[in-house]
Order: C-alpha cells, then structure tokens, then sequence
DNA sequence: TTGTAAGCGTTATCAA
DNA sequence: TTGATAACGCTTACAA
C-alpha cells in the first residue's frame, strides 16, 4: 500500500510496469502511439498506484525547461500588483508554469539579488516592472540564457523588450481635460519621486502638456508636487502650500497611483477639509475602496488583470519560439467617474 | 569578452581557471579550507569574468532540494494574503529561498492542481491557507517527501501540522465585549460562509458565545448573516433584514474581513445610511483604506507581516532538519479604535 | 590540496 | 513497439 520510501522515480514506474524508464517516459511525455494499449494501461495504473509525479529538477536539467516564470514586481501589497499577478498566473497555470514572485520593493539592489536568483533557478522566462537600474544586469539575463523578457508598466527605452503597459500620455491628458471640463479652475498633480521610472515621467510630462494645451492660464510648473508616501510631513506641507495656492479656485488633484492617492485623502481628511467640496480628486488605479470614500473617488482604471494576462502570454510564445519582432502593448485606461470630481 | 555559448556552466569555470570541476564545487560549497587561497582567487575571478551562475536544477537534482519554498493562498489580491506574503518573503530571501505562489481562489479543485505541481518543482517546503478539501493530499505530500508544511490561517484539526494563526475566540470576545461596552444593544456578525473553515468557523461560534457571556438578552442566532462576497443581493437583503430587524437599537455589525467590510460599506451608503450614525461598525483585518472610510473603521488588526515571516521560519526549521513537535502559533490581535463605533 | 568518477531523475538517440 | 545508453550540470565519495 504505502511506499516507506520518500520520492518515487520513473525507475519505481518502470520497475513495477514491467517496463523500461524509456517507455515510461514516452507515456509521460504523452507520446500514445509509440505504445502499445496494453502497456499504456498498465503505465497509467501503475502511476496511479505509486502515486507517481515526475521530478521537474530532473526534467528541466534534461530539457532546458524550468516551467518556471519570474515575476519581478515593485510592492506586492500594491491592489495594482496583485491584479497584474492574477492575470499572468491564469495564464501560466494553464500551460504549466508556475511563478516565483519577487519584490523589489523599488531597491535597484534587491531587483539584481532577485535576477540572479531567477537565473539560478533557470527560469524560463521573466516579466519586471523595473526600478530602472539594473539594465545591464537584464541585458545580459537576456542575451546570456535567451531568456524572454517581458517589461510590464514600466520601459527601459535603451533596450528592446517586449512591453506592457497602458497609453499614459493620452490618459493623462484624458484625466485633466475631464477635469477642465468639469469647471476646475486650478489643477494639480501629486506624484511619487517621477526619477527615470517611465510612466511617473510620461504622465507628469502629459501633465504639463495637457494643461498647456487645455489652457493658456495653467502653464504653471508648480502644481506638480513629488512626494514619498512615507513622508507624511512632506505630504502635509506640499498639500498645504497647494491649498494656499490656489485659495478661492475651483481645484482638483490628480494623483499618479492609488497609494498617493489614499495618503492624500487622510491628510485632507486631517486638515478637516471635505472632497469634493473643499477639493476634488481623480486617481490613476481603481482600488477596491475607491467607491467606498466619501461620495466614490474619479479614477482612471487600468486593465490590469489583462495587462498581467497579456505580459505571460508574450512570454510564453518566446518561450515557444515564436520570433516575432519586439512589440509595445499600450492599453487605453477607462475613466470612471464617481463622486469626488462633480462639475462646478 | 562576450561567450555567445548561451549557458556557462561548471565544467566552463573548471576549464576557464584551469582546476577540476570539483574544485569548483568546493568554491561554490564554501568549502574554502580545502582550497588553495591561490585557486581561490583564481575561480573567484574567473566566476566574476564569465558570470557563472550554478544551475539551482543540476544543484536541486543531485541535493534533493530545490530551494523553493511553495505558498498556496485563497486569494492574491485580499491585501490580508499579501501582507503575509511580503512577511514570508523577506524571511525566504535572507536564507536563499523563493516563494512559488499559487492562487487557489478557495477552489478545492485548483489547491489540489496546485499541490501537484509543487510536489513536481521538489519544492522543499510549503505553506498553505488551505480551503480544506484536500487533507489526504497534503498528508500524502508531507509522507511521501518528508516536504515540510506549515498551515496558515486556517487550520486543518485532523492533521498534525505546524500552525499560525490568531487568536480568534479571543479576538472575537475581545471585539463584542468593546462594542457593549461602547453602548450598544444590537450587534451582528457578518461573515463569508463559514463552511469548515475554521477561522471562519472559531470566530463564528465565539460570537454566539461571547453574546451570551456578556449580555444575556443577546441570545439570538438570528445576528449571525452568511454571505457570498459576489452576490450583491444577497448582501443587500441581508442588511436590509438586520436593519429592519433592529429598528430603533443603537446598532453595530462586526465582519470577518476586510472584503466583507468593503461591501457593507457600499450597500450601507447605498442605502442612503451613514456610519456611525446610522450604524456602527467595525471588521476584522486592518486594510490600508480603514483609516480613510468616513471618520475610520475601527478594526481587528492581526499581526500580518508577523504571521507571514513565522511561517517561513517553521518551515526552514524543519527543512533544516529540526525535530520540534507540531506546534500551533496563534498570535494576539490587537483593537484599532477608530471613528466608525463611537459610544452611544 | 586536487582530481576522477559515479549518480541524482529525466529525455532523446539509437538499435533491436 | 520497446530497451539500452548517453547526456543535462552539479555534488560527493574516494583516490591521488
């Protein structure tokens, strides 16, 4: 009944089929009609009965495979993240991959430590949403093991990988001509430290230039506020000084990502100011709490579980060989208009 | 300069710096009492000059161990799993070791798929927030490979695994006790099915217990709601019976989590009633939005990040070979006092 | 201090 | 339709 020895090998499978391991493997590797019936059925039984799982380790060494896919994100406990990891492992689970997920907590160093973990473990394939400072280190991970690469959310524009991610420009500017519309006088943008990370840059340039285009009055470079959610005084004096700014307008923030934006909303909350009334605010993201402050939060909604499906499927055709040319997929966001942005 | 050979192995560092492929090995064991300092330098320099990185699968296959470590959680995107995560992450990282992530989605079904393909990968340890149905397979897991597992959250009474938790049936005294103590007369409990799941199930028959322990007028099954976080109706008639039900009482609900909070919330302020005015509340977890709903909701905060490293220690114990008996950690909540239950 | 050789569990190439 | 046998990249006796 029960084996007393830990692992069962193909050798145990065999040995009991009355087989060799050759044969066994055929039927693992689901080659039918190189077996006969009969050997196929007691093949089957036998693995049954052991209880049979064939040794990855030993398969990928033979094969080259790992079916394993890396997973380089930024902040796992960011809802955006996990939303992105759902999909991608959707797609993976149904083709055999498995994910080995890493946080970078946005440390460059982390970010190498964990590439060269992956290529230890001889992973199949890859997708980072990059701190930006390790492209040598991608380069070479890409070039050295022929490993696919998939950069989601954000690019490296000096190296030619695949890319996932959304159409910033236009969604920002999407974003501050709704807020236009909307009657607001007076505009800002709140943003973590924009650095060489992609989209912060490609959505405070849009920024600039939407308002630029929108209307002559708000070519003002100070409504731009970088900040560090982990620097709540900082937060409280640039939110400050914009509300001082702009006394008597008719104003909105838009913040770059749900995280700022949650950070902004306790501090407004604490200067005992109301959203909309005293201000109005529209969110990159679309958090599960976004309909559940105050009046609902205006946000621009990523498709993130389609960006984190669409990411494992570009590595999997790589894996499989496909040699299409380096592609960027930029998705259209969706505004989602709530209660914190109401016409003025 | 550049090897255009994709994969450098060993036997490439052996040739490269003129020694044996053992001696190697002996480098990469950190074996360097049995090396010549000057051989040392010597493959130190040429790993450097060709990036070497040892093959984790050739190392795994020959040492029985893959320095995985698998993590089956019901569900990625409740920031309760990945709070846990991040702690367990941290603690894999420090000893060379990398989470497999798998999402079970509370399905039997898909936990079952999963623990297949762990046991594939040899991975050396797993941890599981298990959805139950699936004890033969994970004693078989642990039986056959010897493979460590840790239970976390929730826990499976017939099997003897280690486990980490918290404290529920205090937890949920602890909660009861502070909402009468705060002044109300009428307190539910809402929570996703309780099934076998035994957190659900502890907190569950704590809240019957703590009712009755505290105030005898209390004794009704009748505060106790069940519901299916997807079926909105359900929820929204759910509430409407308890509202309608504890007409003119100074009123508080307790959820179970974060999510079930979240969709109260919302058919609360569709309802057109406000919190704590109209009802009090208050939810099991600590999500980042808790401090910014209304004046906060007052919640039950489990040590996360905290269970999440505990349980990768345990595991990495035990896959280090200690003998310590089966023991069950169960960790002390603690109670945020936030806006959402005022005294009355 | 170093090298040789066997073996980990597979798959793939050959013969039979 | 099957079975030997040689890899895959590494670790570890055992020799030298």
């Amino acid at each position: 009944m029960k084996k007393e020895d830990s692992k069962v090998t193909i050798y145990d499978v065999a040995a009991a089929a009355g087989v060799s391991k050759s044969t066994v493997s055929r039927y693992l590797g689901g080659r039918f009609h190189e077996i006969s019936p009969k050997t196929q059925k007691k093949i089957e039984h036998v693995i049954q009965q052991l209880n049979y799982r064939p040794n990855n380790l030993a398969r990928g060494l033979k094969g080259n495979r790992s079916y394993l896919i890396g997973a380089i994100v930024a902040d796992i406990t960011n809802p955006y993240t996990t939303a992105i990891l759902r999909g991608a492992e959707d797609v993976c689970k149904q083709h055999g991959y498995s994910l080995l997920i890493c946080n970078s907590d946005n440390q460059p160093s982390k970010e190498r430590e964990y590439i060269s973990m992956l290529q230890s473990h001889q992973i199949d394939g890859v997708f980072v949403q990059t701190t930006g400072g390790n492209q040598a280190f991608l380069q070479e991970l890409s070039r050295n093991g022929e490993t696919p690469i998939v950069l989601v959310d954000r690019k490296i524009p000096e190296l030619s990988f695949d890319t996932v991610g959304i159409d910033n420009h236009h969604a920002v500017l999407q974003a501050v001509s709704y807020l236009l519309k909307q009657g607001y006088e007076r505009i800002a943008y709140f943003t973590e430290p924009v650095q060489e990370i992609s989209p912060r840059r490609e959505r405070y340039v849009a920024f600039l230039e939407a308002l630029q285009i929108e209307n002559e009055e708000h070519q003002s470079l100070n409504d731009i506020y970088e900040l560090d959610v982990h620097d709540k005084d900082l937060l409280d004096s640039q939110l400050a000084a914009f509300l001082a700014d702009s006394k008597g307008q008719a104003r909105a923030i838009l913040t770059a990502n749900s995280v700022v934006a949650l950070k902004l909303i306790l501090s407004i909350k604490e200067k005992g100011l109301q959203i909309p009334k005293d201000i109005a605010l529209m969110s990159f993201d679309n958090p599960s709490w976004a309909a559940a402050i105050e009046s609902g939060i205006t946000t621009m909604v990523q498709p993130t579980y389609q960006i984190g499906s669409t990411v494992a499927e570009l590595i999997l055709k790589r894996i499989n060989g496909e040699q299409t040319a380096v592609q960027t997929v930029a998705y259209q966001t969706r505004l989602f208009e709530r209660g914190s942005t109401p016409k003025v």
